[in-house]
Parts: structure tokens; C-alpha cells; sequence
DNA sequence: ACCTGAACACCGTTCAAGT
DNA sequence: ACCTGAACACCGTTCAAGT
């Protein structure tokens, strides 16, 4: 074994005596698995569960798996290729069952899965935004997101269009949510705009010192739902001719 | 001038005749203004529009600033706020004029230009997903937009929730066409989304094989003006009530 | 083809020390 | 109060060299 012997991790492992560091046993690395596009994506899913998404790194990932970050780039482009793999494994969770209920009540049920899923990995969901997955189950999602909105009676274009925006909107929405989440802990803070919002000067912005308790109001399922709802219904009372530019 | 004559880039500016590196005259760097959060605002933009968003760092600012990155923290608690801070001064450039077309029509508008403004920027778009500014100039567009809602006739809490919506819809869509502009440069492998779903198995997704055409269908501001459409009509359909959960 | 260590070119933030 | 250099604790990606 001629590569672990060199590394470096090991060694302080194997070094002992030295400050009662945990030994790296056998049982906590078995048998170094070989190194695979699903092994590395378990991986990561692993570290983010452990510890959150913003500690996934090249460099702490290759370490997990007991490897240099270089050999990480031969099932990888770069890291956001590795991003949308994790996406689309996630994706693998959720539940694309028939179901009895109404097709927008489904539809609403399933994007709010979809945040749900998301909103424990804002970052992860930030990083949707600018590179979407393409793999087998992101596609799936679309499939059936297009199929009940054809059931329907959306318009074709319109319909198309609608998967579009909503999967982006539950995905920016799990973006925000997550990160205001994970900022509850600084507490002194929390919220700013909100702060804003509630304080604001009636003479200066008479419309948002009205609407601030409004703004401010319903559970953030409430506000989930109302958003998707409303997404749907507009896309079912606009054609895609209504904009189109001639 | 103690600190300038201990500055290494002033140096190297000085020692002259070692390959002919452009000396830092006065032109360039004037009568170096007192830091302020406006003038660091001031500077973070210039450096965007040269170099892009990604090029925009904490210490990349400072040097631009003739000081160091440990300064920038007397006026903004981190990297987060200084992002919020652009951001608000770049809505600084919105016309929330009246004029005379619909409700509706001005507020797409107006949406649109948001879009546009933040377009360029993509990266700022991304961060904004996240940290929203609560400066002066994003609550008179949250202000303005919510008259424009209620001169429409829209009931309160949809008009508050539906600011919102739009708002970050139009976030992620900049964030989202933006990056993928900025992409284009590559030219290999332009919208690996697009790919897939133009190629896609009428076997496997039929719904996607089906909708592909209308997927990829409209031009950017086409779908931009949709999707505020759709979400401008779908509020209007749906009070906060149809989604309370009691 | 796959994997590696080392290097390259950077980051945001903190802090003791100065003014 | 404001500003600084230096340090701390990291990053993603490339590449020559190995197997």
C-alpha cells in the first residue's frame, strides 16, 4: 500500500502517544472504495448532513474519501457540476406518486416537498439557481410537473413556461428561507429587512407603512403555497400570445 | 505622507525603469479621499463594471482604495452587507415615475428594468437571493410597486405578499439569465439544460419530449414579461385567506 | 485512464498595534 | 474612532509525475 503509507493523514494516525488523537481505524475508512460519480456524490451528501453545506469543499470532500482534491476533477468538471449532482440525487427523494387529490393541490404538495427539500441546503439552492441540474431526476420533476398542468387544460406554452418559473421560485424561496433559518442562531439581528419594514417612516413610504403588517404576516407554509397557487392560476389566464412582442 | 511612502504599491510605483510597469501618478489615484461607506460603495461598482462582479473582493476594493481589506470592516460588518449596500445604490438608477399606461402595464415595466438593471450583475443577483438591501432606495421601489398593486385594486395582503414574490422572482430570473450570458463565452457546452431537454427520450419523459419545443420557446423578454404577468394575475385570483391553514 | 502532491493564485475575517 | 500589516484559516483549479 504504497500511497496510503505516504499520506500524510495517515501518518499522524499512525504516530502515536502524541495529544490522544483518534486513531483513523479500519472501521472509520473500510476498505477505501474506489472512487465513483455516486461514491463522491454519498460523500458529500454525507458531510452536508454533518455539517451543512457551506463546509463542503473540494479539498474537505477529497479528504473524506481519503484522496487529493485534483482526483475529484475526473468525475467532475468543476464544483458546480458537482452541485447539480447533488441536486438531482436530492431529487431522488422526492414522491412522484399519482395520488387523488385535485392536480393543483398535487402540484402545490409537490413544490412545497421540493422547498422543503431544499430548505435545509439554502446554499445548495443558491447555487441551483445559476447551474440547474440535468440529470434523470430533475427531468422526472419536470415531466411531471408538465403532466399535471396538462391535466389541467394549460395552454402548451404556457404550461412550459410555468414549470420554468415555478421550480425557480421554489427554489429562490428555499434560497432566502434556508439562509434566514441558519442566521436565527446570531440572534441580535435576525431579520433586517423585516426590522425595516415594521419601523418605516409613514410620510416617506405611505404604502409599505401600510402594508407592513401585511408584509409581514402568514406562516411561512401559508405564504409557500399562496405563492405557487398564484403562479398557477396566473399562468392558467395567460396565453403566451398575451406578451408577445411583435 | 508616512503611510503612502510605506505603502508597497506606492513603491514599486517609484522604483522606475524595472519594466516599464505604469506608475501610479496622481491622475489615477487623487489626493486619496477619506474612506466613507458611499465612496467604498463608489469604488466596489467601478470595479464591477471593469472586471464583473466575481472580480469584486474585499482585499481587491481595498487595494483599489489605496488601503487595506481590515478597513473595509470599520464600515460594513462583512462582505454580505457590502453587497446589500451595491445593491441598493445601483436601484438608486430606477425610474419610479408615474406615467400614464395601466396599473399593470407600469409595474411589468418597471419590473422588467429591475430585471435588466440587475442583469449585468448576475453574481450581485445571486447575492441578493440571499441578503435583500433594506437601504433607501429598495424600499421606495417595495413602496412603489405596492401602489402601483393597490391602485389595481388588489386586496392588501395579496398585494404585500405578491411584492414579495415578484421581487424575488425577478432576482432569480437576473441571477439565472445573467449567469448564462456571461457563459456563452465557452461556447462547448452553452445551456446543458437546453441540450438535454431538446434531446430527451419520448419513451422516458413523454410530457418533456412533448413540451420541449414550448420550453425552449420565446425570447428572453417574452417569458421576463409572462412570468410577471402571470404572477400579477394569479394574485389577484387569490386572497391570503385561500391558503390559511387554521 | 486514473490518481497524486505540490503549487498557483487567490479568499474573508480578526487582531494587536498604532494614530 | 479610525486605520493598518500581518496572520489565521482556509479556498478552486492546474499540472507534472507517477501507476
Amino acid at each position: 500500500l504504497p500511497r496510503r503509507a505516504r499520506s500524510g493523514r495517515l501518518d499522524s494516525g499512525l504516530v502515536a502517544g502524541r495529544g490522544r488523537r483518534e486513531p483513523i481505524s479500519r472501521r472509520e475508512r473500510p476498505a477505501k472504495k474506489a472512487l465513483s460519480r455516486a461514491a463522491i456524490v454519498k460523500a458529500a451528501l454525507e458531510i452536508i448532513d454533518a455539517e451543512g453545506v457551506d463546509r463542503l469543499t473540494m479539498r474537505r470532500l477529497a479528504a473524506s474519501l481519503d484522496t487529493g482534491a485534483a482526483s475529484l476533477y475526473v468525475y467532475f468538471a468543476d464544483i458546480e457540476h458537482l452541485h447539480a449532482a447533488i441536486l438531482d440525487q436530492l431529487l431522488g427523494g422526492l414522491d412522484l406518486k399519482r395520488g387523488k387529490a385535485e392536480w393543483d393541490e398535487r402540484l402545490v404538495g409537490l413544490l412545497v416537498s421540493y422547498t422543503e427539500l431544499l430548505h435545509a441546503k439554502p446554499a445548495l439552492a443558491g447555487k441551483a439557481i445559476f447551474t440547474r441540474p440535468s440529470g434523470d431526476n430533475y427531468l422526472g420533476l419536470l415531466d411531471f410537473i408538465l403532466a399535471l398542468l396538462r391535466e389541467g387544460g394549460m395552454e402548451p406554452v404556457s404550461a412550459a413556461w410555468a414549470a420554468d418559473v415555478l421550480l425557480l421560485t421554489a427554489t429562490a424561496i428555499a434560497a432566502e428561507q434556508g439562509r434566514r433559518d441558519e442566521r436565527a442562531g446570531s440572534a441580535r439581528e435576525e431579520e433586517e429587512l423585516a426590522e425595516v419594514i415594521a419601523a418605516v417612516s409613514p410620510a416617506e413610504y405611505p404604502h409599505l407603512a401600510a402594508a407592513s403588517g401585511a408584509l409581514l404576516s402568514g406562516a411561512p407554509e401559508e405564504r409557500l403555497r399562496w405563492a405557487f397557487l398564484a403562479v398557477i392560476r396566473g399562468a392558467m389566464a395567460t396565453p403566451g400570445a398575451d406578451v408577445r412582442i411583435p
